[in-house]
DNA sequence: CAGTTATTTCGTTGTTTGACGAAATGACAA
DNA sequence: TTGTCATTTCGTCAAACAACGAAATAACTG
């Protein structure tokens, strides 16, 4: 039941679900994140926090970025439905198909370039 | 996208999925849910009627009752599947048999009776 | 080692939410 | 019509939440 809730509250705000939607591209980084949705860094790490605590989402560590992905087939079926669900609803929604297209225009940028661009 | 979006808000709240579970066995007035879940009337009813909203439940109403219960086949896709998830990911837990045990009590007593012990 | 850089954590602010009791509504019964 | 009764709506309060900027952290670079 806590695992559930933890989940569905994750799903509870729509920032969060539309980048679930956009990590089905791929693997994104904190500032492309950031780039893509036009929120502050901190905000987009809470985020992200709050997906990965709820096993939708995991990381890794490379040079100067952390990268956010879905989970592998590894990770709870809770999750994994969920995660399915969401996709199935979502992947069509206008909301989604202009994030992915706002997402290819970031994903041509140079990594480097979007992080000095976000001046902190 | 904001259907679905009221699904989850609908969900995200553990009272509100814990009702979901207990309409399972069949329809339910406000009054027994109330004395179900040990809320006020006025707390219920509002739950009900985010459930409601979401597409998750429906309603009649017949002599001085108003009874809830989970949509028929004519509901909504992302409701159902919804449904199909909460009721696969919790039937099991410890707080849905629980619950399903002291509805099994609530049911046992006379509905008018049930209405009348919560004076107001 | 010191400086830079990407991300996280912290503290604050305004908004949303869940809870309650009281008042309003709506339907049936006398 | 008046009263009764189940439910909903309203107003209020405290807790939770999303957003931000600033400060802290952690990891690479010179």
């Amino acid at each position: 039941m806590r695992e559930f809730m933890s989940i569905t509250r994750a799903l509870a705000d729509p920032n969060r679900v539309r980048m679930l939607l956009a990590l089905q591209r791929g693997e994104l980084c904190v500032c492309q994140i950031t780039e893509l949705f036009g929120l502050a860094f901190s905000t987009v790490s809470k985020h992200l926090s709050i997906l990965q605590h709820a096993g939708l989402i995991q990381s890794r560590k490379s040079e100067r970025w952390v990268y956010y992905r879905l989970p592998d087939k590894a990770a709870p079926v809770a999750a994994r439905e969920a995660l399915d669900w969401v996709k199935k609803s979502l992947a069509q929604t206008s909301e989604a198909v202009a994030d992915v297209k706002r997402l290819k225009q970031v994903l041509k940028t140079d990594l480097a370039e979007i992080c000095r661009r976000q001046c902190r």
